[in-house]
DNA sequence: ATAATAGTGTCTATGAGACAGTATAGC
DNA sequence: GCTATACTGTCTCATAGACACTATTAT
């Protein structure tokens, strides 16, 4: 684009601007099952309906700084896993005002987010995906859309990046690691096909699991190596 | 996000909101190379830079709307493939003022800009990707970054997507098919196996080359079928 | 016939999937 | 000993990679 042609687009744009928001999909794995930090939203639009924090990038200010100061605000989290995910751009996905969106999928070890449960500022809960993008609930605005979106692009991910590691502390169990990655591709996988891919990118420490019902599991540490 | 929190936002955003544009990395294989739609910089900032064609989002139009608006203007092309890339927030990436980008990938047989580029409109080129990707180059803003984001997307795609068959025209021979892979993919390939793995995604026609040196190939066309 | 490229048949290596077996904790 | 889960060895099968061979055009 040529100067001239910026000046008149610019020119015109400057009557109206829309507003630029980030919104964050923070998901975890508790009880079993994945689930997303979600919030209750206490006033119209789409009161009572459930959605996802989210807050307005300020102008001198970065996708990436908006995104720590929300999750910072929402969860009181720092320093956890996050990527953009997709940016949203339709006119009427809020009905007050033309907002665009540009979404990120973050991802904490459920030990993290319970440290924090007792102080928590704002009022978030977490819900079973699956319940969500069930038929029974409705979102607020397009966020079942993007959580569908969502859920499917980490779907991907697990299978060909190291993702899944997010989602368990420092120190784990290969049969829980085991686990995540069942419940994000959502089938059962084979244990011995599983090590066999996993092992390269764990290293095992001398400790392990104490006082189960049965044969106690070594703990392994995340492989600071390649990729 | 509460309304009360919304209001709080809003009215401090009313004051000075960023503008948003959508860049487009318009892709062809011509020559036997891989080329980008690229735009010499008439003025400052940047003058006599390489740029992509771009445009400021209007607030009554949906980022696909402003997309087919961009590759319209810029190359006369309509009914092209894109998809959305990446949207880039980085505070100095315009020195005259706040611009978000949100950046996508279009690909075109290049039969298809040939016929086009007699009456073009806006003064656009071709430039090969490695060329505007070596160290010879400077591009404006931070378009050489986006280049690399998309290229690697791109090749990254083309092993898991039919997402090259849209750099080719409706009816094609497989080795021109293969030759297309191969830019993509920047390594050689073995025609057998590259025609085991293309067999399911076409269909034979009954035409065949014309007026070659050599054995004709015959002609093929997308299947049309799963997937 | 020769040169040049189109197109085919088939062996091998790699990795995913499946299953049977052994090991070690609590009781 | 029994139960429950951790951990291991190994077979099978699908797919990617490699290479040798045959086919058809123009000159």
């Amino acid at each position: 684009m040529d100067d001239k042609t910026f000046l008149q687009q610019y020119d015109s744009s400057k009557f109206e601007k829309m507003s630029v928001a980030v919104d964050l999909l923070v998901f975890t794995v508790a009880d079993d099952t994945l689930k997303l930090v979600t919030i209750k939203r206490a006033e119209p639009p789409f009161e009572g309906f459930l959605s996802f924090p989210g807050v307005f990038v300020n102008i001198g200010e970065t996708l990436e700084e908006a995104v720590r100061r929300g999750i910072k605000e929402e969860t009181g989290l720092e320093g956890i896993y996050f990527e953009q995910l997709y940016t949203w751009g339709d006119l009427d996905r809020d009905p007050r005002m033309r907002i665009l969106s540009v979404s990120y999928l973050a991802l904490v070890p459920v030990e993290k987010l319970k440290f924090i449960a007792g102080e928590r500022v704002s009022e978030t809960k977490l819900y079973s995906v699956d319940y969500l993008l069930s038929k029974k609930v409705e979102m607020a605005f397009d966020h079942k859309k993007i959580l569908k979106y969502a859920r499917e692009r980490l779907k991907n991910k697990v299978e060909y990046t190291k993702i899944a590691f997010e989602l368990v502390p420092e120190e784990f169990t290969l049969p829980y690691l085991q686990r995540i990655y069942e419940i994000l591709l959502d089938k059962k996988l084979y244990k011995t096909n599983f090590r066999k891919k996993i092992e390269p990118m764990v290293v095992e420490t001398d400790k392990m699991e104490t006082s189960t019902k049965h044969r106690p599991s070594k703990f392994y540490k995340r492989a600071k190596n390649i990729g």
